[in-house]
RNA sequence: GGGCUCGUAGCUCAGUUGGUAGAGCACCCCGUUUGCAACGGGGUGGCCUCGGGUUCAAAUCCCGACGAGUCCA
């Protein structure tokens, strides 16, 4: 570790309190204790748990029992206690899941620019993580979902210092010793350095027992660039990455819930202490055996206790794994093998691993995310399938929508907001159920369809069937083993797996990095101010954008003006055109205006001089589009969500100048009932010619007042953040607020929704599983729409010579007829083929026996009359047809007849151009320059007879 | 956001280098047996998802649309 951070963790605390800095002989990590017998470090890579069986703490916790006694003392420290954030990471752009409590914060509080909610602060935050899964339910400790409680603390010059190192572990030790009553002496913390989410630090890692309870993080570190740094700033590098020193200083840690109340009841394993109920329940449900006998018992105990102590990869071979467990139960005096350990083990851990995933999939439902191929809604799937394996093992038959539903019962005394969410996680599980049994029947029969035909799977194979069609290989060799077949799954099957995707490139945002100042948006003080007299800053060639459309490079011009009405694209709404005219006279039109770091960006083909003034008009026709389908966008989102209902969010817009569209997440597709609802709100909003406003505010008051909502539209920049309210109170049900919608939104937007004319949704699309795309049109643009499908209703009705209303009907009955006579041409053809051969065939030549047939038929019965013939055997039959305007043929004969009737069609070809081919018993085709079709027909027959003879 | 795969009878799927659209199950009829199940024979059922293109010829190859599945970040 760098020297000026190990000196941050040389604490007066440690010295003043008897704590002696050891260095631990397995992990040569150094960390400080005050028993002075101890040598090991007290990670649980390093030592055995000692407190199974044997609780830490002076009397068993509860889970909410033990985050009460959290929150209480940090609230008697001067913290504010603080509500909790949902598990899906919204406020976010770089991760999906909330992974720890100092996410809430980041980025917009860690760099200093929005105060936190309390100063100091603690929260019991839930955090989901799935990297670890192959452990769930085996390791004794880990867990999909668990709560971080952290107190955090934010020392700066705006907000003041409140504490740092020294009364961070102070209040810890306290905490361990005074509150729950631990032994100091059990306790370890050993040194390290922390790095996240763009921040890092120093930190002591605090164990008790054997485990880990609490990372405590000195957070002074941020992520920075060593080129742009200025010259002498230190630097500092953290697992490959480059840190600089930053002015906060922030107390970050994270103590594990779960873990805590686990050691204060030292039951065998984590998840008897976490939820005992679910294991209950479940095994009350489950048709498969969990043995619980007095070896079961032991084994179970002991199994949890050195199972703390290995490690254990996610690639590594669960048999090695039993095997290690075998040997060091054997130490511990239990007799057992492999065998024994895996029937005792297999069923605990899938009923440990399924009462984790409950939990899991209670907080993903409950904090509404929505099953899908894509994003957070892909990690539910994940969890959904490994639940739905773990009651396939366990022989649990009860639908998962009702087990969710029954834990999540069981959270609303802690978490009332999940109440609203059991109707739904029914109704969402067993789609998600039904899916799954769909996929996996589907993929089982691929596995025997191709095992029928090959015998054998390759790792090619194996690789398309996961990659494609989502099928584990442990799964498709157990379908091979119930066909008898062995299927070796390579050991590099992962490695192969992400060979085949792509590094997914970060992204980071170009600027063109002008040192001017900032652009003074006119549009955001007056925003129906069209024209403006501003001065040129900066005029330079871009790369053009716009080949092919009359600007070849080098012809684009960037303008930045010290201030514009010009709006630039933002949050999907397009730039503004118009035009630039200088005083002079000169008129220039503006393609297009783009935002670039804090300044607006016009596109023009031609070049200003700096320092000019320039006069600037803004088509303001495009304007009011632009601005129509922005506020028709909140219209239409907030209608979807009244209708689909709360969990729906918004995945992405694009607004045009005669439409628009939102992507909403939704568990299926919706209904032709829903949407015609959702139409219709959204046009009675336009009725009720409701306000909109525009209001600039500070974001911690913004979230404090209209919470997470807010963000539907994405995360905007900075503290002061602007807020886009349709008013008027609604009532409809499902929620009685004082507004219709309200998010952070940039655009520009009509004042009153009566402005918006009407909406009409005009087309829906799945985009991604999970994501439904619906695409509306406002104004004028939504009557275009309405008199658009008209006409083509008016087109189709006038083609069938109806009334539009009779168009359903007509065309129900035209098809149905259609169908009727095309089934009776075919029979009449089938008839007149039959006929036709019949006929031929008497008067044909007999040559060695084979009839020679060589006959004009209608181009209709061609195919039908040469397969008749050929069926009587012993025939070869040379036909064409002239009708149609070309001459085509089909020579074709008997199987037993040996000439192949390519070389007929072949030698043919040079006199009477002909095109064709087939197969040697049947060929087709044109002969181009036969004007003399029976001339083309007594050539062939001459050709076959002289091979017949 | 990126990748891969699939749309053929009511269902599950074949369909070879482009060359006569098929099987099993289900359904209907006849027969045998009869407590049912079953068995034998015959039959009904296809805009090969849709729209373009290439070709003498497309279910098949190419492009696009629509619909579905799946993996990765």
């Amino acid at each position: 570790m760098d020297p000026v951070l190990a000196k941050m963790l040389d604490l007066q605390f440690f010295h003043q309190n008897g704590y002696q800095r050891r260095i631990c002989p397995t992990c040569k990590d150094p960390f400080w204790t005050t028993d002075m017998e101890r040598t090991l470090c007290g990670d649980s890579n390093c030592v055995e748990y000692d407190f199974l069986g044997n609780p830490l703490t002076k009397k068993p916790l509860s889970v909410p029992e033990m985050r009460k006694a959290f929150q209480k003392f940090f609230e008697s420290k001067g913290h504010k206690i603080v509500p909790r954030q949902p598990v899906v990471a919204r406020w976010r752009d770089d991760i999906y899941l909330n992974i720890a409590s100092i996410a809430n914060y980041q980025p917009h509080t860690t760099s200093g620019e929005v105060p936190p909610p309390g100063n100091p602060l603690v929260v019991s935050q839930p955090c989901i993580r799935l990297n670890d899964l192959a452990n769930i339910g085996r390791s004794g400790r880990h867990f999909s979902t668990f709560e971080m409680m952290g107190h955090h603390a934010f020392n700066s010059k705006a907000w003041g210092e409140k504490y740092w190192t020294e009364e961070c572990v102070a209040y810890g030790v306290e905490f361990l010793t005074k509150v729950l009553g631990l032994d100091q002496q059990r306790i370890t913390f050993k040194e390290g350095t922390w790095n996240g989410g763009g921040n890092a630090g120093p930190c002591v890692e605090v164990f008790a027992g054997g485990l880990e309870v609490a990372t405590l993080v000195f957070m002074c570190l941020e992520e920075c660039d060593p080129k742009t740094v200025p010259a002498g700033t230190a630097l500092y590098t953290i697992k490959e990455e480059t840190y600089k020193m930053m002015d906060l200083r922030i107390i970050d840690t994270g103590w594990g819930l779960e873990r805590l109340a686990w050691a204060s009841t030292g039951t065998p394993t984590a998840y008897d202490t976490v939820f005992p109920d679910a294991i209950a329940h479940i095994k009350g449900l489950a048709t498969a055996q969990v043995r619980d006998d007095e070896k079961a018992k032991r084994i179970i105990t002991e199994h949890a206790r050195v199972q703390g102590i290995l490690n254990l990869d996610i690639g590594q071979k669960l048999d090695g794994l039993r095997w290690e467990v075998v040997k060091r139960l054997a130490k511990h005096g239990i007799e057992t093998n492999v065998n024994e350990l895996n029937d005792i083990m297999g069923p605990v851990e899938s009923l440990y691993g399924l009462c984790d995933h409950l939990r899991c999939l209670s907080f993903m439902v409950g904090d509404g995310i929505v099953p899908s191929n894509v994003k957070a809604g892909y990690l539910m799937r994940l969890v959904t399938r490994r639940a739905l394996r773990f009651m396939e093992v366990l022989g649990v038959s009860a639908p998962l929508g009702e087990l969710v539903a029954w834990n999540l019962e069981r959270l609303v005394p802690q978490f009332p907001e999940f109440k609203a969410a059991i109707p739904r996680a029914r109704e969402v599980f067993a789609l998600e159920t039904e899916r799954y049994l769909d996929s996996r029947d589907k993929g089982l029969r691929l596995v025997e369809r191709t095992l029928q035909k090959k015998r054998e799977l390759s790792t090619e194979d194996l690789v398309e069937m996961y990659d494609t069609h989502g099928l584990a290989p442990n799964a498709v060799a157990e379908a091979a083993a119930r066909m008898g077949i062995t299927i070796a799954i390579p050991d590099d099957f992962d490695m192969v797996v992400a060979a085949r995707h792509g590094k997914a490139a970060k992204h980071k945002e170009k600027t063109l990095g002008l040192a001017l100042p900032e652009t003074d948006l006119l549009y955001y003080k007056e925003q129906d101010k069209r024209t403006f007299q501003a001065k040129v800053q900066w005029c330079e060639p871009l790369a053009s954008v716009y080949t092919g459309q009359g600007v070849p490079d080098g012809m684009l011009f960037g303008v930045v003006l010290d201030k514009t009405c010009f709006f630039a694209e933002t949050g999907g709404q397009p730039g503004d055109r118009g035009v630039l005219k200088t005083l002079d006279g000169r008129e220039v039109k503006v393609l297009n205006t783009v935002k670039d770091g804090k300044h607006v960006v016009h596109h023009v083909s031609e070049r200003f001089q700096v320092n000019v003034t320039i006069h600037g008009e803004v088509d303001w026709a495009l304007r009011m589009d632009h601005t129509r389908s922005h506020t028709a966008t909140h219209v239409m989102n907030q209608a979807v969500r009244r209708v689909l209902g709360p969990h729906s969010w918004q995945a992405g817009t694009q607004k045009y100048a005669d439409c628009a569209r939102v992507d909403m997440t939704h568990w299926r597709r919706p209904t032709q009932d829903e949407l015609v609802r959702i139409e219709a709100l959204a046009n009675q909003v336009v009725l009720d010619g409701r306000k909109v406003s525009r209001t600039w505010l500070k974001r911690e008051q913004a979230e404090a007042t209209y919470g997470l909502q807010l963000l539907q539209g994405g995360v905007p920049k900075g503290r002061d953040v602007r807020v886009v309210m349709i008013h008027g109170k609604v009532q409809d049900g499902m929620e009685d607020k004082e507004f219709f919608d309200v998010e952070y939104c940039g655009g520009t937007h009509c004042h009153n929704t009566a402005e918006l004319g009407a909406i009409k949704l005009w087309r829906t699309e799945r985009v991604q599983d999970g994501v439904e795309r619906f695409e509306y049109s406002a104004g004028l643009h939504a009557v275009a729409k309405w008199q658009g499908t008209d006409a083509l209703l008016r087109q189709a009705a006038d083609e069938m010579q109806v009334a539009p209303t009779e168009v359903a009907n007509s065309a129900k009955r035209f098809f149905t007829e259609w169908k009727e006579q095309r089934k009776q041409l075919e029979t009449l053809n089938a008839r007149l083929a039959e006929l036709e051969s019949k006929e031929a065939a008497g008067n044909a030549e007999v040559v060695n026996g084979v009839k020679l047939i060589a006959t004009v038929v209608p181009s209709a019965v061609l195919q039908k009359t040469a397969t008749e013939m050929v069926a009587a055997g012993k025939t070869v039959a040379l036909l064409a047809s002239t009708d149609g305007g070309v001459t085509r043929f089909i020579f074709a004969r008997s199987a037993e007849i040996t000439i192949d009737m390519r070389t007929v069609k072949d030698e043919a070809a040079p006199v009477y151009a002909v095109k064709g081919g087939g197969k040697p018993d049947y060929v087709s085709g044109v002969a181009a320059g036969s004007p003399d079709v029976k001339a083309f027909l007594e050539e062939a027959k001459r050709n076959v007879t002289g091979k017949l003879g």
